[in-house]
DNA sequence: AGCGCTCCAATTGCATGCAGTTTTGTGCGC
DNA sequence: GCGCACAAAACTGCATGCAATTGGAGCGCT
């Protein structure tokens, strides 16, 4: 159990992955906010490369959830609905539960000094831009993840992870992160004195709460999907008669 | 809550999903084996593309943890070590019982009678070849996460499903799979009840037996992963004299 | 102005070609 | 027969080119 072999699943250093990396980094950090277009040729052309690759690292963004794909259409960075928001954290808790419970009691002096240091970074970026804060925040989560050893739940997480921070762009208010930071450290001291319940009750409301601070309305303001702002107004109408919409796509 | 909007997220009928659905189901029913080579050129002849669309299509399913890529090698299906598959168990147990929390009591009479109608087509090919029964159910598995309307729980319930499929091959013994039969129908039962703590139970207790079932022997016996079959040996060797080994690529 | 139509630039879907790397097969010395 | 060097084949990494589709500007009509 101590010394899983890591085997590497892949992100190795070819183009594509680089590619990727930049990109999720760039949508976490807000840079691109949901929605935003990703022609493959611009991207080819800001990164060097060909646009065979931009659309191969497109293909991965969207096998994660970061980005929509559709026929013929330009890919635009993903745009989830609340509820979807709503699904993902609570996807996220159970596999954060679950890191945690694997990871109570079992934690090495050294792993412990090294969340302490990222948390402590966290602090130390308080003053800095929301941008920042959300995305060492996020890291904190994926540094637990990794110390399961399991590259599965290090994989589900980071995405579950990254997806949440996208919908934190899309239904958050400019938030205050001080108290994720204390209860990132109350969750360390948990995991060293190794009380496994606590903690997974510690993550449990954390992410909870970070959910609710984050998803304030089911009525998204700023929620780019016509659909769903228009699905009220729909139902009134069918009622009455048949009205042609400008070709709805939802297929 | 009861009609969500079903946003398709990809998968939708270009060349590149049709040969990933094409590759999964082979897997899943284990024509193609853990370790058998997946040429880029052999695909795209095989099905009538170009090697640029089956090379887009093994991204995909590495992406999924289905095909093992490694840089200038030809790609490979999925080895998962025993840990891992035991580490993809662990997270199915966990993603499995938030679907049927989010379902026990809120199914209407036409998905039941799915549900049910699904499960006399496992008891139907019970004579058939295990493939078949396997691939039945993981098909229900992901059936009722289908039924949460929640698309990204659908997408990991199904891209974890499959990996332990994947595991199946590897590490199990022929197996019965009519006590699986009879799980699936208590599942449905107590999800038409909708006692939700009864349910989770069943599922966790359902899906952890067929982890035991299958994950019989931390040594496995099939598995292809020289490097592990050969682990003990090399210890013994190593510590008479040192063998040179021909290039272990563990890397 | 508002609505619909046509046509063109922008963009994707996909195949092919070339360069570099790995694997395989072959011949040679022992 | 056995191991080894070397060359040929196989395969991947990536760029480019062409056809098909889309989005939208421009334009005429009401």
């Amino acid at each position: 159990m101590a010394a899983r072999p890591t085997k590497k699943t892949s992100e190795s250093s070819d183009k594509v992955s680089v590619i990727c990396r930049a990109l999720r980094r760039a949508i976490i950090e807000q840079a691109l906010e949901p929605g935003a277009k990703l022609p493959e040729d611009s991207l080819g052309e800001r990164f060097g490369v060909s646009r065979t690759i931009a659309r191969h690292a497109l293909g991965q963004l969207a096998a994660e959830g970061l980005v929509e794909l559709r026929r013929n259409r330009i890919a635009v960075v993903a745009t989830p609905s609340w509820q979807e928001a709503r699904d993902a954290f609570d996807i996220r808790i159970e596999l954060e539960r679950l890191v945690v419970r694997q990871l109570a009691g079992k934690l090495t002096k050294a792993q412990i000094a090294e969340l302490n240091a990222h948390v402590d970074a966290e602090d130390g970026a308080r003053g800095g831009t929301d941008a920042v804060s959300i995305r060492l925040a996020t890291e904190f989560h994926i540094l637990l993840a990794q110390m399961t050893n399991s590259p599965i739940l290090v994989r589900y997480v980071s995405e579950v992870a990254y997806r949440c921070c996208l919908t934190l762009s899309l239904y958050s208010r400019p938030h205050s992160t001080e108290c994720a930071i204390n209860e990132h450290r109350a969750i360390i001291s948990a995991l060293a004195k190794g009380d496994e319940a606590k903690v997974m009750d510690l993550m449990h409301h954390h992410l909870d709460s970070v959910a609710n601070r984050a998803l304030v309305a089911p009525t998204p303001q700023r929620g780019r999907d016509l659909l769903d702002i228009l699905a009220p107004y729909a139902d009134d109408i069918a009622g009455n008669r048949v009205v042609k919409l400008p070709k709805v796509a939802r297929s």
